[in-house]
DNA sequence: CGTTCACGTGCTCATTTGAGCGTACGACGC
DNA sequence: GCGTCGTACGCTCAAATGAGCACGTGAACG
């Protein structure tokens, strides 16, 4: 009787969502208002949301992406994934989230390893106090001394530390040392050794990355001068994990100047129950793809481009 | 136990949405792993959607708000209202909306008087081919011969009447005529006296509306000279429909000029059933107030910012 | 011309959801 | 310390919804 083309039925879709949704009536009284059943009006709303007629969106803060967190943890076999949608400060969201994380996280670590940065620091901005009650905050790689940017280093561990309630053991050691001698001798003096010690004895990680480029904090703090790093990327540096350059493969780039880095080792982070990798900016997705293949993190904190360029890599 | 904080519940809340809305899981899941009843999800859920955390939006080109929709009913006394979202191409929403809303027009009108211009002549075009069958489509208003744009006049009447299987009654006569005796002599003559007549008997009106300005089609189409219309406006006139100019309370600003205006008076468009006017375009506030306020039309079909023009005015 | 297949339809039934209610708990004033 | 109020809670029950099924229709094909 009246012909149905495919245009007439979107339109009576968009009515029909409309009253569902905007005008909340029940897909009973739709289907009689508009000359349909019930069981088409719910079919069509199913459609609706399928073709993307209806969007639903959840815009807070805090929200997340758990589509592509289910992705990332079966693609790269991970143990739990966070993403958090695009935005204009995507760092300081993607902080939040770690801390979020970290805050939620079961059994509560006793101890707890750290690397350091603007992203660590980041998130122990973002962390509320009580978060935990009586954490040990264990630094697990060097460069408090040297860095001159305030409020950094020891005081992120430090923070960390007093809002759970705990206390931080620093690790007193520069990042990355000029000769090897002295990175042996400084690695087994009695602190440092004990320091790396309760380190490699913690219950969770904490770590971010940096880029392999002259913006690099290891630049910055002094311990690589920009030629350093040059000729790192020239030997496939991706960027660096705990003051360790990586290439893409998740292997150091330089073995000489991996042993002249004091702290935890790679493979350590590696065998690690819970290494938590937190990662925000379209210039990390490199280094972030190097961590996430080469199984550094078991679960990694993140935003939505940078989860996409992962997934998108064959 | 577990202290609750609101921002704790906030987050609580997006966690809920996002499994609901995004994973499709059902409320008693929710409830089961995020260690809540049920009914607090739910609770949760309707919470989200209040504060605005769950947005849900209809995006198509034919969407309506009819929230606002009833409003304007409401408030102006109106039978119906259609109200387009805001898009880059208003105007064009807008006359599709008006189509929509003349093909699903029950009882199906016998006889249709239009008047034309740019609007009308879209809404021709977004009709589609037997929105009625055997329609006969009147013009309301004078204006055929001294248009030169193609495709306005006559040939919008034409397009109406052919997609609705009908035939078109064209008024053979200028929209203004210079001399009262002339007017007079006009419209009494036989041919374009039948064709009042006719226009009288329509069964629905679909109209639109022109601002009192120098880009009026009036002035376009040499009928009335930019200093006329400047004239107008000091006489308070905020715009034209069926090509006599009125104040903002409805009435006609130049009496004289009233009665040299060939076509259907504004009180036999104020008794019609049904009156539609269509109108788009932030320069149309005004005529549109005029319009709605001195109960010139029945229907009104328009933009989301015309609409929310209306509803503010004290 | 008959057969098959895919699809849309209206239905039954189990699940899911929201409205309404009595209750417990905490804040506040006395 | 004690009563009162407001709020949030868990629950009952009825309404609303989605999954699954049998049927009819129309198109493609032999």
């Amino acid at each position: 009787m009246t012909p149905q083309s495919s245009e007439d039925s979107e339109l009576l879709t968009v009515r029909i969502a409309e009253l569902y949704y905007d005008e909340n009536k029940t897909q009973d009284e739709i289907g009689a208002l508009l000359g349909v059943t019930r069981w088409k009006v719910g079919r069509l709303l199913t459609q609706a949301r399928e073709r993307g007629i209806v969007r639903i969106e959840i815009m807070h803060p805090r929200a997340r992406r758990l589509g592509i967190e289910r992705e990332l943890r079966e693609r790269f076999g991970l143990r739990d994934a966070v993403v958090v949608p695009v935005s204009d400060d995507v760092r300081s969201r993607v902080a939040q989230a770690a801390a979020d994380y970290l805050t939620a996280l079961r059994p509560v670590p006793r101890i707890l390893g750290i690397s350091w940065g603007r992203t660590l620091d980041s998130v122990a901005d973002h962390l509320s106090i009580g978060w935990a009650t009586g954490v040990t905050v264990v630094q697990i790689n060097g460069g408090v001394s040297l860095n001159r940017r305030p409020g950094t280093a020891s005081t992120t561990a430090a923070e960390i530390a007093q809002k759970g309630r705990g206390h931080a053991i620093l690790l007193p050691s520069p990042a990355i040392l000029e000769r090897l001698e002295t990175a042996r001798a400084i690695s087994t003096d009695r602190t440092v050794a004990g320091v790396l010690d309760r380190a490699a004895a913690a219950n969770a990680y904490l770590y971010s990355a940096g880029v392999a480029d002259s913006s690099s904090i290891l630049v910055d703090s002094g311990y690589l001068s920009e030629e350093d790093v040059a000729e790192l990327v020239r030997k496939g540096a991706v960027g660096d994990v705990v003051g360790r350059y990586i290439d893409a493969n998740g292997n150091p780039v330089d073995p000489g100047l991996d042993e002249r880095t004091v702290g935890l080792g790679l493979e350590q982070l590696r065998a690690a129950q819970t290494a938590i990798f937190v990662v925000a900016g379209d210039a990390k997705h490199d280094i972030a793809r190097a961590v996430v293949t080469s199984k550094l993190c078991s679960v990694i904190v993140t935003d939505e481009s940078t989860a996409a360029a992962l997934l998108e890599a064959s």
